[in-house]
DNA sequence: GTGGTCTAGACCACC
DNA sequence: GTGGTCTAGACCACA
C-alpha cells in the first residue's frame, strides 16, 4: 500500500479500517486482522498498526478480547456514518458557505457545477 | 492570538497576512509590520514570522526592500482572490460533491441548508 | 458471563469460584464443575479455567482427585473469610485511611456516608 | 527511580506527573521537563515518557506548545483533586462498605482502628 | 496465537 | 532545542 507522506501512517490506517467498517467489508463482531498480519500486509511495523488500533478502540469502532484479537464493535458502521454526516453538516458546510461568500460565488453557480459534473 | 496547535504556526501567520491583504486592510506598496513587531504582537518567535514572510515572498504576495522592511505587492489582493477561487472550483468543489455522494446527501438538502443559514 | 477486560480472565474465574465457596454455594468435599463444563458456561477456553483451578489448588481452596475432578477443600470457606479479613484490616484499611488524609476527608464524613447509604 | 514491575512504566510516569501537579510542585502554565530530560532522569526511553505525556494531554492535565514543550494546564491541580475525590466517594467507598458487610465488620470497628492508628 | 510494553536509534518538521 | 512518528527487534502475560 502507498501512504500519503504528509499524514501520519497510523492515522491513514485508522481511516482505512474505518472505511472498511463503514463499507461493511468487516461486519459487527467480526475479527479484524491482527496487528502483525495487517502490519505485514501494509508493509508497516506492527507497532504502527497497534497505534491505529488503540485510537480506533478509543473511538468505539473496535474492541478487544484478551488473547483473541480485535473485533468490530456493533453499530460502529452506523455511528461512523452518523458522525461523518454531523461533521459535514455542522462544520464543513458552514465553512463552505462562508468561502462561497468571501469569493463571491452564488449558490446557482454551485448548482450549475453540480449538474455539469454529474 | 490563539493558534491552532494542529497546524504549523508560520502557516497560520501566512493565512493571517494573506487575509489582511485580501481584505484590503493592508494596501498595495504599504509597509507591513516588521518581523519583530509582528512576533511581539503574536507572542511568537521572530524567526517564525520570518519563515512566514519568506513563504509570502515566494507566493508573490509581499516583497522586501533591504533595510526598510516588507511591503504588499501590487495586485496581490486580486491574485489571492483569483487563486483561491481556482482552488475552490477545481479542488474543493469536487471533493465536496464526492463527500455528498458518499454520505448520500442530495443537492436539494444543500440548497435548503443554504437558505436556512442565510 | 461478562469479563472485565482489564484483568486476566483466569484471575476473574479464581474470584468467581472463591466467592461461590465463601458463600456456601459449593460445599466442602462437593465436586465443582469440570474445566470443560465451566469453560463452556463462561464461553472461555478450558485451558483458561484450568489455569484458574491450578491457582485455587495452590491456595488450598480446592483439591483434585485424579480422574474424578476438582472438589472443595474442607474449611476452605472459613479460610477464605479469614484471609480476606486479614487483607482488609492490614492492607486495605491503612490505604483507605491514607487516601482519606490525602483527600482531606474526615472520619465523620465517612460515618455520615455510611448511615446515608445504609 | 524504581518502578513497580506490575504496572506499565508509562502509567507510573502519568501518576508521578499527576502528583507533582496536584502537589503544586509544578505550577499552572509552567513548563514541565522535556520528554528527553525526564527520560534521562528516570532512566527510561523518551518514547515511554512521550506515551505518558500523550495520556496526560488527553486527560487535560498538560498541554503542548509547538516546538516549546509541555506545560501544566491551569486548573489541572484542582481538577485532579476533584476527580480523585469523586472516585473515592462514588466508587471506592461503596466497595469499602460492601466489603465491610461481607466480612461482617462494623462501622465501630473501623472508627476504633482509625483512632488507634492515628 | 494474541495484544502490550519497552528500548535504541533514526529522521522529520517546527520554534 | 522541542515534539512526533516510525522501525526493528525484543520480552512478557494471556488465551
Amino acid at each position: 500500500m502507498k501512504f500519503d507522506n504528509h499524514k501520519a501512517i497510523f492515522l491513514q490506517i485508522v481511516d482505512l479500517v474505518t472505511s472498511k467498517i463503514a463499507n461493511n467489508d468487516w461486519l459487527p463482531d467480526e475479527k479484524i486482522p491482527s496487528v502483525r498480519d495487517l502490519g505485514a500486509e501494509l508493509e508497516v511495523n506492527p507497532n504502527t498498526v497497534m497505534r491505529a488500533y488503540e485510537l480506533l478502540q478509543q473511538k468505539d469502532i473496535i474492541y478487544n478480547k484478551r488473547g483473541l484479537g480485535f473485533f468490530v464493535k456493533p453499530m460502529a458502521a452506523e455511528n461512523i456514518v452518523k458522525s461523518k454526516k454531523k461533521q459535514f453538516l455542522e462544520v464543513d458546510l458552514p465553512v463552505f458557505f462562508k468561502t462561497m461568500k468571501v469569493l463571491n460565488i452564488s449558490i446557482d453557480e454551485i448548482i450549475d457545477q453540480y449538474h455539469k459534473i454529474k
